[in-house]
DNA sequence: GTCTATAAATAGATAGAC
DNA sequence: GTCTATCTATTTATAGAC
């Protein structure tokens, strides 16, 4: 199977929060992990081929159990992944949260933010690929609970480019484009790290050799210079 | 029907070149233009919904004939789609090979080609969907050839980039970094057209109003003073 | 070139035993 | 909590008449 290397990444991490408290509580012995096994199995199906090619009976098989329990579980294909994007959005959201409400210096909280979205991408291998899944559905599935995590994101830049404004050391930039210059390359550096392989290979050298603190460093440097005006 | 606005938007205009050199050659009369709005109600489908969730009946229905008509036109939904994608960054490609092979100095080749991006969303609104989505899938479409098409603007960022530093007019910069930040927040900016209005409601003021020559400006500006060596 | 009819596989979801 | 069996709708694709 392709994208085999997501289920496996997967499967070892991702032991958030809310994974237990989103549903129902669980009650009975059992082996007990089957919820969380699901969980694991579907992000990686979600991830590899979007809401609508995912196959309930895939991510069975690959949870090893059969389909009627992610019914049980989760009420439906639907219900299952808006779990899986609030556990993403609220996971990312709280790491930005958190960055934002601390008491660094603005210019230390931009580079914070651009390392707080690789460390994400890095710890949650599905992130990337969700997203731009996401950013390409225009917001379909999103139910209003998921679109807070998401607005909670946009506020946290929000709230630190008007800290710098405040400050004396930002100019005011749009939170809006100071967002998209740094989350759309970064997740754009992570999802395309198979298909730069093939860029190598097909030619243009240097495709495949960035290093991810190099880009990190990067992004860092010109959104800085963005913010503190040091771009004409 | 949802994003019923881009079926409207898709069906009048492509006309690229290669919609009819690409297939078999036409031989009878009839209508004849049923080749045409198979791959312009598809073009609408795909990027809505996503290769797997496309359906093919869907895209029959739109186009006002029977389904049988696509897989005479085209050999299957692969195939069909596997057109419209290398239809896509053909279109792309060329344009962006045009400006990086023009007389213009560096520097308003990158303007260019920031430009020559936003346009190219703007006359095919199924391109940023598109483009998202096949980054989400890790290239897995993509033939030899569209790979092809990629790779060519790829290149054209590279020929610009290595004309300016020759120059000594840029700072030599990965290509790849100098489009990220270049392709991905533009078509971002138009691919979130519709989210933002939901987002400007949900209280983030400003999210709706950023004018799409204001947002060029701002990527053309970031781009320019990065190459150009004006950030720390 | 265009159609109808249908094959054949797979989809999401549920019933009901244990 | 976990299973098997199954219902029903929808999927891609083809056969064959005109």
């Amino acid at each position: 199977m392709l994208n085999n290397w997501l289920v496996k990444l997967t499967n070892q991490l991702v032991k958030s929060s809310r994974l237990k408290a989103g549903g129902r509580r669980r009650r009975g012995p059992a082996n007990g992990h089957s919820r969380e096994r699901i969980f694991a199995a579907a992000t990686a199906e979600f991830a590899a081929r979007g809401f609508a090619g995912a196959s309930v009976d895939r991510i069975a098989a690959t949870a090893h159990l059969n389909k009627a329990m992610i019914y049980y579980h989760f009420r439906s294909k639907a219900g299952l992944y808006r779990e899986i994007l609030r556990d993403m959005f609220g996971a990312v959201g709280a790491r930005v949260s958190a960055i934002a409400s601390s008491d660094l210096p603005p210019t230390d909280k931009v580079r914070q933010f651009v390392q707080a979205i690789a460390l994400e991408a890095e710890a949650r291998p599905h992130f990337p690929p969700i997203w731009f899944r996401e950013v390409a559905e225009g917001g379909t599935h999103l139910d209003p609970a998921t679109l807070g995590d998401m607005l909670g994101i946009l506020r946290s830049v929000s709230t630190i480019v008007g800290e710098g404004v405040r400050a004396g050391r930002f100019k005011p930039i749009n939170p809006l484009l100071v967002h998209a210059g740094i989350v759309a390359p970064v997740l754009l550096f992570f999802a395309t790290t198979g298909i730069r392989r093939r860029i190598e290979r097909a030619g243009l050298r240097g495709a495949a050799q960035i290093d991810r603190d190099e880009m990190v460093a990067h992004i860092q440097r010109v959104a800085v210079g963005l913010l503190e005006g040091r771009i004409a």
